[in-house]
DNA sequence: TTTATTTACGAAAACGTTTAAGTACGAAAC
DNA sequence: GTTTCGTACTTAAACGTTTTCGTAAATAAA
């Protein structure tokens, strides 16, 4: 095992003294260009990489950054990812993946781990039951934070969001016109300001087509998606819907589930529209409609955001741009039949 | 900005040493439970965290991994992570993703900048054109690595795999079974050993079934994702097979698009079965049949390894488990019509 | 010529931990 | 009663950078 190369090795053997050398390294003006050339040139030849703790501990500046999201294993959040990542490699950062699994007291705990100095910045969509808006107020004066898709409701927060109120809007008007008049929606998010406005374009569709429902006819997302099912075919056999749009892909299998398990013709008896990433949804029987997110813009937005802020840019908060979904309709909400 | 908080100003309230403070912290054996009371007792009060990068530097530990792979946005990869995410966690352990977008150069890179001390191991799946051997060779030297899925053979190099072989030669099998004569094999991991032993699967039955053909068919994945379509509806123009084996998910959509392009009834006229980890399988029109890879178990497997030899225990390369693949079989494989 | 200013570098002090080595004290061993 | 030992601490030196401040020489301004 030999010796590890440090900057003290590469001072040693140009007999020069080890802050020419950080320096030289890190290109700075103070130092000659024939003295930086000399120092590049032996430290790749030495395969010199500087140490990340050392340089992290003196400079206070990470170079990494942290992803907090519910699930990777989702096709939103892993295209999100996709983008976040990408923009993070063309500033040379490091990115930190902590999942949530829906679970507000992990998330605190992960933030929290995090403040000391871990990472310079935090990009997070928060789990559906987050509520403890007080953490998250302290949190952003102690670090820079940018919010996405699922954002909560704080002045001077970052977030970059979908139309979610006019997409939901929209696709509950489709599922109008196509005849539907009984209209459900599953909500996912309940808690939260995205799926709070999800439900409101949905609601305020139902008012303008005039298909209000003595009884509201909302599913609430349960915790443990193997109830998932269950609780669809539950809601649609119990509430009789003719048209479903559903604010998470996660209830996207268990309604195709359901409805071959109850016999129900999609779209004949029962029109679907769901807020999905699926790459499948055109291939599926029958094709999904879907509200498309535009999962790996929005990663790269977010990302791009928190690193204007690292670079100390102005960025105002209330002038983000919001993202726009798109609703492709397909047959589960079209006609009967392909 | 009040004064952040250190062992110092624990030691300074608590009138004690901070090596005492540190090691009442780190729960060692020579405090004694009432300091260590005090400690924790005035470190949760006044919301203490270590700094990571003073306890890497000194430690040389650093309590995170970092996952390298092709892509995040990818069902397999994503249901990985997620798997070595939890062991992580258990382990109380950060996790640094990286992709390298099939970009071997990327993956060098990637490696070079984490044996400096950024990380404790690293976990890999290698692009499909890795062959830089010795690289991998000195790196797995320098820190402890463990591949899965997509390996590469480098004796004493530890490795999570399935068993490609058999699950190929199985699905060939089936497709032989179930009528085809004309099997084709689209690979997208034609250097790797993981792509190499799927092939012989798939040869060894078309061996077994008598249908070697004087042609082989079989397709090479392209760089390109776009092109894949193409590429692959060349291919069925072109060869005229009635069944196909896939080794990769990415294959499955251009697969479909071609058949409906070119007016091909699946599974009348062509039979599928895929390598992939697609939640919506048994929802496609075909419902598609799968040679589904246990890719949380293996993220698991693959996460829980690595830690065994960061904690110094003994772990044979040559003992690790083979873990099995599922070959569903559905429609696309199966008889026409449904 | 004298006095500023610029350029290129060095000395040394951080950054916040961990840890090796040392110490004081009481209890047990002889 | 001395010696040994274990317990519970302290001191001080790292770990490898970055950064502040200082300085000598060279150049420009006066």
């Amino acid at each position: 095992m030999k010796r590890h190369v440090t900057v003290k090795t590469l001072a040693e053997q140009l007999n020069i003294s080890i802050a020419t050398v950080s320096k030289a390294l890190s290109d700075s003006h103070e130092i000659s260009a024939e003295t930086k050339q000399r120092v590049n040139d032996l430290a790749r030849m030495l395969n010199y990489e500087r140490n990340p703790a050392a340089s992290n501990l003196r400079s206070h500046r990470t170079r990494t950054i942290a992803v907090i999201i519910p699930e990777v294993a989702n096709n939103f959040f892993s295209l999100a990812i996709k983008g976040i990542e990408e923009i993070a490699r063309q500033h040379n950062f490091h990115v930190l993946i902590y999942q949530t699994h829906e679970n507000s007291e992990a998330e605190i705990a992960f933030t929290n781990s995090l403040v000391s100095g871990r990472v310079d910045g935090i990009l997070i969509s928060v789990t559906r039951s987050t509520g403890n808006l007080a953490h998250f107020q302290s949190l952003i004066r102690q670090i820079p934070v940018v919010f996405f898709d699922r954002s909560i409701e704080i002045p001077d927060a970052f977030s970059i969001t979908t139309d979610d109120y006019e997409s939901a809007f929209e696709a509950t008007r489709h599922l109008a016109e196509n005849g539907c008049s009984r209209i459900a929606f599953l909500q996912g998010l309940d808690q939260l300001a995205t799926g709070q406005r999800r439900l409101k374009g949905y609601r305020d569709a139902l008012d303008q087509a005039n298909l209000v429902q003595p009884q509201p006819l909302v599913l609430s997302g349960t915790d443990d998606p193997r109830q998932l099912l269950q609780a669809v075919a539950g809601f649609i056999k119990d509430k009789q819907p003719d048209g479903i749009l559903s604010s998470i892909e996660e209830f996207v299998v268990p309604c195709y589930y359901a409805c071959r398990e109850l016999n129900i013709d999609m779209p004949g008896q029962l029109k679907l529209v769901s807020f999905s990433n699926l790459q499948t949804a055109a291939l599926l029987k029958p094709a999904l409609s879907t509200i498309t997110q535009p999962a790996f813009e929005m990663g790269r937005l977010a990302a791009a955001c928190l690193f204007r802020i690292l670079n100390n840019k102005e960025v105002d908060p209330c002038e983000l741009p919001l993202l726009r979904s798109e609703l492709i309709e397909r047959e589960s909400s079209g006609i009967s039949g392909i």
